[in-house]
RNA sequence: CGGGGCGUAGCGCAGUCCGGUAGCGCACCUGGUUUGGGACCAGGGGGUCGCAGGUUCGAAUCCUGUCACCCCGACCA
């Protein structure tokens, strides 16, 4: 690394290029040798491991258990529903042999023609259709509903183009998938889990997002309707980070699960899905991320405090490493993770800029002139401020310190969201705004041919129809038409 | 799949127009001095120039084909 560090590009030059390279050089990930596929390194994953953590312990409060489901997806399957397989069908991954052979030319290996499957495999791009197989033989009665299960897997869709955490052609992620006996229960489900997403990326993620649901044409493939949490990156484009369908009983029909009501009727179930997936970590890099690198907010940060001890010889680092230890085992006492590194093949200034690239959001320094003054000095990575602060005491200032710096990220994306959230009342408004990027609220007829034309003019998307926004009936601002309320429009990833 | 770019050491690049047997910075290794914001000096190791053909006495360089990656679109979490 070194000197190349700092040369991130600067966000103004080209924002994608600058979070690629944010990505790479922060240590998170890199591209595979497979296309369109990333390799997920250690800090990545730690950060990715928090954050399933905790949305496991979400889930399971609402009821849902975890569950695991093929990887590969016998293709009759796929095509049961109609409008679920053509939504995928452009982007799926075939398995048709079963076994290679040595190249009989002597050009290493080959598949061997003899090894056809008789029916091909699918590599899951979501498992909507293997789960709905199965269910049809866990569910026979009323009393075995409501079954809330989520699985954590891995998917694959074969995107045109990829773009390393917000579009690989493989990610990780989670998918829950629910049954229930009545529409209701079954629509309730998909907006309760919508919240927990919403709340995740608020209290976690120090995202600020809009809860809304999907137009028409937006929506998954399959569903009666989607609901989506949408947030605002810095550059002002739009990222659809969550979803949780309404899948009414086009699943149940297509996969004939019904169950036995308590009027001895046989009835369709009504189902729900709902997934994230590590997307939200380009979220969490592209909402935060300043240009001397990642920003974490400390409730996913893998480091939350990193000890950067500054000394000329053994004998200052051992006086250090026993001055600073009361303070590392008061900062885990309070269930803070903390890096001390006493490696001495840096030197402190390059450890500084790395935790800073890597977005540590604390970092204590001390030396032989704090140990003189009973000293530390902390650098908190949000503000990128210093302050040289008594030892005594210093863990309990960081504990709360660090639910600051949570509240004050959340904060600062708050403000630049609202600030770049316009009520935009006509189209040549609309088309000049959008190039400075934002959400725009707008009246909209709730045509799918309005919904085209903007997109095919302006290249801006309806990113959902807020569940908490303005009611007030207007007049679409392409056709005059009129309009039940304001819907969030956007450029998006 | 369209338009643009790129492929040379682990990473970032120069060399290609005008053919003559491969170079720079960072990283790495050894020794020393250093250590409060990305250290310095000296020495050292590492590349069949994306791949396959062709032209030539000779190809990183010219020609043909092909593959990969990146950016911008179309498609999507």
């Amino acid at each position: 690394m070194a000197k190349e560090l700092k040369n991130l590009t600067k966000r103004s030059e080209n924002y994608s290029q600058w979070y690629n390279e944010l990505v790479v050089k922060a240590d998170l990930a890199e591209q595979s040798a497979v296309r369109g596929c990333m390799v997920i390194k250690p800090y990545g994953y730690a950060i990715w491991e928090k954050m399933q953590r905790t949305l496991d312990a979400m889930f399971k409060e609402t009821g849902v258990q975890n569950a695991y489901f093929p990887l590969l997806i016998p293709k009759s399957y796929l095509c049961r529903e109609a409008e679920h397989v053509e939504g995928f069908a452009k982007e799926c991954a075939v398995v048709t042999h079963y076994r290679l052979k040595n190249d009989p030319e002597g050009n290493g290996v080959v598949v061997d023609p003899e090894a056809r499957l008789e029916e091909e495999l699918i590599v899951r791009p979501t498992s909507e259709t293997i789960i709905w197989g199965t269910y049809k033989n866990w569910i026979h009665s009323y009393r075995d509903l409501p079954l809330l299960i989520n699985q954590w897997a891995n998917v694959m869709r074969w995107e045109m183009r990829t773009r390393m955490f917000l579009r690989t052609a493989e990610f990780l992620w989670q998918e829950g998938h629910t049954a229930h006996a009545t529409a209701k229960e079954a629509e309730d489900r998909t907006v309760q889990m919508i919240n927990v997403y919403a709340d995740f990326a608020r209290k976690y993620m120090a995202l600020p997002v809009v809860v809304g649901v999907k137009s028409e044409t937006e929506r998954f493939a399959g569903a009666l309707n989607t609901y989506t949490i949408e947030a605002m990156m810095q550059d002002g484009k739009a990222l659809q980070s969550g979803t949780s369908h309404f899948l009414g009983q086009n699943f149940a029909k297509a996969f004939d699960v019904t169950f036995i009501n308590k009027e001895n009727q046989a009835e369709y179930v009504w189902a729900s899905s709902w997934g994230v997936s590590t997307r939200l970590m380009g979220a969490l890099i592209m909402a935060h991320s300043d240009d001397n690198g990642l920003v974490l907010p400390p409730h996913l940060a893998p480091i939350q405090v990193v000890i950067v001890p500054i000394y000329k010889n053994d004998e200052q680092l051992a006086a250090i490493s026993e001055k600073i230890q009361p303070v590392i085992n008061e900062l885990k006492s309070l269930g803070i993770s903390v890096k001390y590194d006493d490696a001495d093949n840096r030197r402190p200034g390059f450890k500084f800029a790395d935790y800073e690239l890597k977005g540590v959001p604390v970092r204590l320094a001390v030396g032989a002139r704090d140990l003189e003054n009973g000293t530390v000095e902390l650098m908190r990575r949000d503000t990128l401020e210093k302050e040289t602060l008594p030892i005594e005491g210093i863990a309990a200032h960081i504990n709360s310190l660090l639910e600051e710096i949570q509240q004050n990220i959340y904060d600062k994306a708050l403000a630049r969201q609202k600030e770049m959230t316009y009520e935009v009342n006509s189209y040549d408004e609309f088309k000049e705004k959008i190039e400075a990027g934002g959400f725009m609220l707008c009246h909209w007829d709730g045509t799918p041919e309005t919904e085209a034309r903007i997109k095919e003019e302006t290249k801006a998307t309806i990113r959902c129809i807020p569940l908490d926004g303005d009611t007030t009936p207007g007049v679409c601002m392409v056709t005059g038409k009129p309009s039940k309320q304001r819907v969030v429009i956007a450029r998006s990833y």
